[in-house]
DNA sequence: AAGTGGTCTAGACCACTCT
DNA sequence: GAGTGGTCTAGACCACTTG
């Protein structure tokens, strides 16, 4: 990896915070500069200003600054890293639909991609509802297969709304590569910030169990993806399935 | 809710803090007061002392004291109320696992529980290996089925270390009431306090699909919870069988 | 050497809970 | 009114990252 300084802003008109009553200073703070973020006044990637500046610029102790800051670290919003500054951090990690199944092979590896179908489709009902689209709006629809090991493990069909995806709506889809997330941000200038996953069982249909290599009405994990950017806007609507007999997932409660 | 006021411990031996190198004097302070709390020294449900006192019984600022409690709060090891206290946490809280089903009746009702079987039995291997006990102990085998309005929904296994548990091993099982892990505090003294949740997808075998009312080798979920106390001492496993097409689970991502 | 975030202090004042 | 935790300040010093 080479090393790239830095972009930092300049310190922001100074706007001394307005109190409200019944709420805390930091409370206020975290929300004011969450503002700054959501209208894409600090893009990500990009150093916001220090904590000195910020603090002055609101008229607030360090500490106060810092605790405001704590707030959008925990929302996941912001990075912060020592030495280097505070970033807007540019997407969720950790997306893999891999981390439901266990698939016996050697791990850490991403599956390879193969688009199986791409069209504009009127986006069934529920998907239309996640997706918070109209009725008949058209989308775009794309189906594909994971493999590991040259072995399809996962179909995964994925709506996205037009006209933000139309630069996916043409082109070879041969070059995608095997991840969709850093091809929305580069096409399509779409980052996912945020998914709600929805874990259900199903069976396969006849012309989904063909892509598996198993017989229609084979048992499957149904993972319902519904994602979305910074603003909260749904930008995907992913349905990944999965043999049953693989999935496993486990949760800690505290 | 009638009001009981707090138990309140006294001021423990003044002991300042030995500083570590390369380590924050708040993550050595808030492992000195862990330790309190597992050495039974702060029982759940009683006040330890307040952030003055042991502040200066560390030989601490506040600010210092305090960040070493939020540690402790995100432990879920203590809660602190503003005006009261700060107490050790008596146990987890939402280990309904209703919350893995969706089943169409007045919601926010525990399901009622039926116990079907009560045995010394040796355990099954997985199950030993996570109750962390050598092959061949006896553990207590427990067989329940839990409904809704009268309906059965699910069907559990649990198994219970001896001679830990042996208060459960004998005596009228109808009188137990429906929830397990207050009737664990009462009559064995034991806590759960985090636990470890895997998902799996199965069929029921025969005797199991009896008595939810389905035909053998109908597809189930299958949660095995594995339950720890204060300490990490593991406490029970659970088996936990429900339809697969009540399942429904849902993660968010960020 | 300069700039960043991370730790720690010592104090003031506030809000909440209970006697 | 006394005691608890919650907020806020103003400052010092440290550890990490870079030029």
């Amino acid at each position: 990896m080479s090393y790239t300084p830095p972009r930092r802003l300049n310190s922001m008109a100074l706007k001394r915070l307005v109190t409200e009553v019944g709420r805390s200073r930091y409370a206020t703070l975290a929300d004011a500069l969450r503002e700054h973020v959501l209208r894409g006044e600090w893009p990500p990637g990009v150093a916001i200003p220090s904590e000195q500046t910020l603090a002055a610029d609101h008229g607030v102790a360090l500490g106060t600054l810092r605790r405001a800051l704590e707030l959008l670290v925990d929302d996941g919003l912001i990075e912060r890293i020592h030495g280097r500054g505070t970033f807007v951090r540019t997407g969720i990690s950790g997306a893999t639909m891999l981390r439901f199944f266990r698939f016996r092979t050697d791990q850490g590896d991403v599956p390879t991609s193969r688009i199986l179908s791409r069209k504009r489709v009127v986006a069934p009902p529920d998907v239309a509802s996640r997706l918070g689209s109209g009725r008949g709006d058209e989308v775009l629809h794309l189906v594909r297969v994971r493999s590991l090991a040259g072995a399809p493990c996962l179909l995964e069909h994925s709506w996205l709304p037009l006209p933000q995806f139309k630069a996916l709506a043409s082109g070879a889809t041969e070059a995608w590569g095997d991840l969709l997330y850093p091809l929305y941000a580069e096409r399509c200038g779409v980052r996912v910030h945020r998914a709600l996953e929805e874990i259900r069982f199903d069976s396969l249909s006849a012309s989904n169990a063909r892509y598996l290599g198993v017989p229609a009405g084979h048992p499957c994990a149904l993972i319902t993806r519904t994602a979305f950017d910074l603003v909260g806007n749904c930008i995907e609507v992913r349905k990944t399935r999965g043999d049953a007999h693989a999935f496993e997932y486990t949760i800690t409660l505290t």
